[in-house]
DNA sequence: CTAGGTCTGCAATTTGAATTGCAGGCTACA
DNA sequence: TGTAGCCTGCAATTCAAATTGCAGACCTAG
């Protein structure tokens, strides 16, 4: 408690500096304080208590936990921060024109943060709600879902089939494991899916696993960045996303937004089965013990 | 004195209104008030006071001849103000909220889009590039490198693994290969680095890795969300992001994009290795037959 | 299942800001 | 010059925020 809280600087450092001491009640606190750092700073501990829903003194506590001799203190290092930085309420796109004059050095994240700002607000109008229903009406009928990615889409495969799955769905990643292509494909039937991934050129792999898929008559769907859009004999449905400038964007923010949207439209149609599901993993994983939770 | 306070405006139209009413305490306030509108929010009726040289009191009077009930409810009125200008660079939230109350039905992307934004907005003041810069000079000075995250986390770790794989880094994915744990952190030594990615819970194993990384003398890097941030033995540095809403965000797209951050810095200060190493990758895909491109 | 430790919410207490009654001082005007 | 009216600072009081002790709840390990 002896620690001197800092005289300047972010709220993170002060977080990461103490993050082994805290708290459930001091994470939802700091979610609050985070999220609108000028509420937090204007308001005293009472009410920004009452908006994260926890009892006042947890404010109390997290100041002293921070290092603080109490909450007027940290409250007024949260200001601190404020006016420093005040000088700047300008837009997003202001800031955005003013850093390209800029030279570079140093504003590494802010830059990334715009860039995929700007490709997020694009999906707003280039994808429509229906895509997302078809991709989930198709999920959602299927009997076994396949997934399929290389490369960098290995890692959106991996992650879409461990939520597909905790949704209670039988699905098999086929993003890394391609020795055992053959196989999978093999049990190929038309009452399947398969979900194919494709970011930057189209890879024989997934060209080959579509063609297959077509001959054996299972269900197609393709999500992929607009220069990996040519499939062959063409998917059921596909989604097809820009994925902000032509620049080194290899980021994948952008379709794992569209696929969190499909999994979760999934749990508005499949009549309460990703729920139940996801209610029977979470008490599952509840009853194990502690060294093997996750 | 029932003249009810205005909804909103500026300070200026309530000066004009009241101007007959002022005296001398009154405008040396006023001028410290318009001076630094910022102070004036933040700072209580003392603070104030002192600084316009006048006594506590008369800040009180002002606030009552202005038409306001007290001081606390003039401060109100001066932070709603200032709120007010704040709230019109985050249209997302504000939209998201509107929608909350909203139907859900038929607006899933474009929901899941608004979360996703506002929450890289706050990403923008939450973290500084010196958090970023303090991760890509560990990478950069590196042995070898040691991704570790389960569950969603996972997902993070392989796509981490292979861009820096590309950048010419010698890093092992841990993610999956639970089997060869103890074998690979028992090469372990100073010069390496180990990136935990945590969301969520702290994982059990996550905690070993890092109590015997320390141990080891290795150096430690985490990039958590707030629910898992506690390491026993602090990390050596530590990137601690919110994800948005306590609600089912299970969203990577925050860290992911932190760590695309890092990526790119680490491009910029390792002296045209990553740049190098990323030409001689596609010069060398290129090379390849095209059946085993990608 | 039990014991130990930690976290949380409640409630009592403390602290400090906000308010107001009062007295002194200034000015304007007779 | 006297006096009425207003403003100001002081100090006592009121009120709300902040703090802390305590007991129940929860989790963990044995």
């Amino acid at each position: 408690m002896s620690k001197p809280a800092p005289s300047s600087g972010f709220l993170s450092d002060l977080i990461t500096r103490n993050a082994s001491r805290l708290t459930g009640s001091d994470t939802r606190l700091l979610d609050v304080l985070v999220k609108d750092p000028v509420r937090a700073a204007i308001e005293n501990g009472k009410e920004v208590s009452l908006r994260a829903g926890v009892h006042p003194a947890a404010a109390v506590r997290l100041a002293k936990r921070l290092g603080f001799e109490g909450y007027p203190e940290f409250r007024t290092y949260l200001q601190s921060s404020l006016v420093d930085e005040g000088n700047d309420f300008e837009n997003p796109a202001a800031r955005m024109a003013a850093r390209l004059v800029r030279a570079e050095e140093g504003q590494v994240l802010s830059s990334i943060l715009d860039s995929e700002i700007a490709a997020l607000e694009a999906l707003r109008t280039a994808v429509p709600d229906s895509d997302i229903r078809s991709f989930s009406e198709a999920l959602r009928d299927a009997r076994k879902i396949f997934i399929f990615g290389r490369g960098h889409a290995a890692s959106l495969s991996s992650l879409i089939t461990l939520r597909l799955q905790r949704s209670g769905y039988d699905v098999a990643d086929l993003g890394d494991r391609t020795h055992h292509f053959a196989e999978m494909l093999n049990t190929l039937s038309p009452a399947d899916v398969v979900w194919l991934l494709a970011f930057r050129r189209p890879s024989q792999q997934i060209s080959d696993a579509n063609g297959i898929a077509s001959m054996r008559g299972a269900k197609r769907l393709a999500l992929t960045d607009l220069h990996a859009a040519r499939f062959d004999p063409a998917p059921d449905h596909q989604i097809c996303a820009s994925r902000g400038e032509a620049g080194e964007s290899q980021s994948l923010v952008v379709p794992m937004t569209i696929a969190n949207a499909i999994i979760l439209d999934l749990a508005g149609i499949d009549a309460g089965k990703s729920i139940r599901s996801l209610e029977e993993f979470k008490a599952f994983r509840q009853s194990l013990p502690p060294r093997w939770r996750r």
